[in-house]
RNA sequence: GGGCAGAUUCCCGAGCGGUCAAAGGGGACAGACUGUAAAUCUGUUGGCUCCGCCUUCGAAGGUUCGAAUCCUUCUCUGCCCA
């Protein structure tokens, strides 16, 4: 069985669809994640991820490490029957937190000369946020904790580095990651069956914002034994215009038959074209549940063409519209604007998640038209028809 | 009938002679969110010809250079005594 299979090439793009398999089961590409951080898809069961077309989700080795820790999840024989999702799983490796617990703590806490990090060339030492007690992560620890939760594919352990950081830091980075990602391989070999089934591994480019260093993570990453590819980076997703920059300059350089995976992609619809056209085959993001949580529900452009809506707005008091009349959804298919709007202005829970099952449908959908599009050649024609451009 | 307490900008509620268009909540109206420390965070919330002016703190008068703040009367509200 192989891992991952491509079954079609666009003929006018980068774009390709694909299956990967797992002991889980398989996951059709290119496919939007759903990021599921605590164990958790906040506020949807697994009834509900099913129900919008969840093939795998997403969890984080920083978070479940500190709570519930790797051991308790391990004992209930890793985090699928932990959690009841049968399904695959994919962990971050916590190499993001770094980053991103690093810059929030600069950022609020200038008085303070205490880092919540320290990097240094073995590992990153770091203070739980939830209690403050000192952890510490090497490559090889962020490997046995992945294997303990025991995701289908999990993340190599990497530095994200801060986009403005001087390119000299960002080069020492870059290399310190790549070392990582041979201590990881090495680490990920003595073992790759934890709880008897297997456990792909994803290397992960850096360089940020500069084309040698893109193309030199690029070249490196590729050569090693991998089973995906991943681009990780602070621009990556939130910097769209950087993001496809940095895809363009690597994509004659990373394998074709290994997954190509953009770290942080989805905050709207046309990201999803953006790296689908581009070559690649995964992607994860916060934005679709959070932004739901907080009442930006997603629409097609010709509701709105900034394609979402803000549901608290007034406009939506006494409107007896689905969010988007051409959606599917359960939401869409049983309750009014009006109905939703209320829910958020009294802070009903159960509004919450009708605005994530929208969210990730609209999402997850759309994903289902990319990947027909592309089996009859038709991918820019599908852009076109959903961007207007 | 008598005594006390109180009436503040949409609501609750600070203010107790100038630094008050008036703290702080709430509500309302917008915005942000990108490998989730996020059911979170930010801004606005009397009017205008907007670096200044006008109108506002139950009502009407008064004291003062100056009042939401002090005095008088009135109206209403709550509590207590007959």
């Amino acid at each position: 069985m192989k891992f991952f299979e491509i079954t079609h090439q666009d003929k006018n793009s980068r774009a390709r669809t694909g299956i990967i398999q797992t002991d889980h089961g398989i996951i059709e590409t290119p496919d939007f994640m759903p990021v599921g951080t605590q164990a958790t898809v906040k506020t949807l069961n697994k009834e509900d991820l099913n129900n919008i077309g969840a093939q795998i989700i997403l969890s984080n080795t920083y978070h479940l490490h500190l709570r519930p820790t790797e051991n308790l999840i391990a004992k209930f024989g890793g985090l699928h029957k932990f959690m009841n999702w049968t399904k695959p799983i994919l962990t971050d490796s916590g190499g993001f937190q770094v980053f991103s617990l690093g810059l929030q703590k600069e950022a609020n806490d200038a008085t303070s000369n205490e880092k919540l990090v320290s990097i240094d060339d073995d590992g990153v030492t770091f203070k739980s946020h939830l209690d403050g007690s000192v952890h510490r992560f090497t490559p090889e620890e962020a490997i046995n904790i992945q294997h303990k939760i025991g995701a289908d594919i999990i993340m190599a352990f990497d530095e994200c580095t801060p986009d403005d950081a001087d390119i000299t830091y960002t080069k020492k980075a870059m290399k310190r990651t790549h070392e990582w990602a041979e201590r990881c391989i090495s680490e990920h070999k003595k073992n790759t069956e934890y709880h008897g089934y297997q456990q792909f591994l994803f290397g992960i480019i850096q360089g940020a914002n500069h084309e040698e260093l893109r193309k030199e993570s690029a070249k490196i990453i590729s050569s090693l034994d991998f089973d995906g590819i991943a681009i990780g980076g602070e621009s990556i997703g939130y910097n769209m215009e950087a993001t496809k920059n940095i895809l363009d300059w690597i994509s004659d350089i990373i394998p074709e038959d290994k997954p190509h995976y953009t770290m942080g992609v989805g905050f709207n619809p046309s990201d999803l074209f953006e790296v689908v056209e581009r070559g690649i085959d995964m992607f994860d993001c916060v934005a679709p549940t959070r932004v739901a949580r907080n009442g930006r529900l997603f629409v097609h452009k010709e509701i709105n063409p900034k394609m979402y809506i803000n549901i608290k707005n007034t406009e939506f008091k006494t409107d007896n519209k689905p969010i988007d009349d051409k959606c599917g959804c359960f939401t869409c298919q049983n309750h009014t604007r009006a109905y939703l709007h209320h829910l958020f202005k009294a802070e009903e829970i159960l509004g919450l998640r009708l605005a994530t099952i929208h969210n990730l449908y609209f999402f997850l959908e759309l994903m289902r038209k990319i990947r027909k599009a592309i089996k009859e050649d038709k991918f820019l024609e599908l852009k076109k028809e959903i961007l207007g451009k």
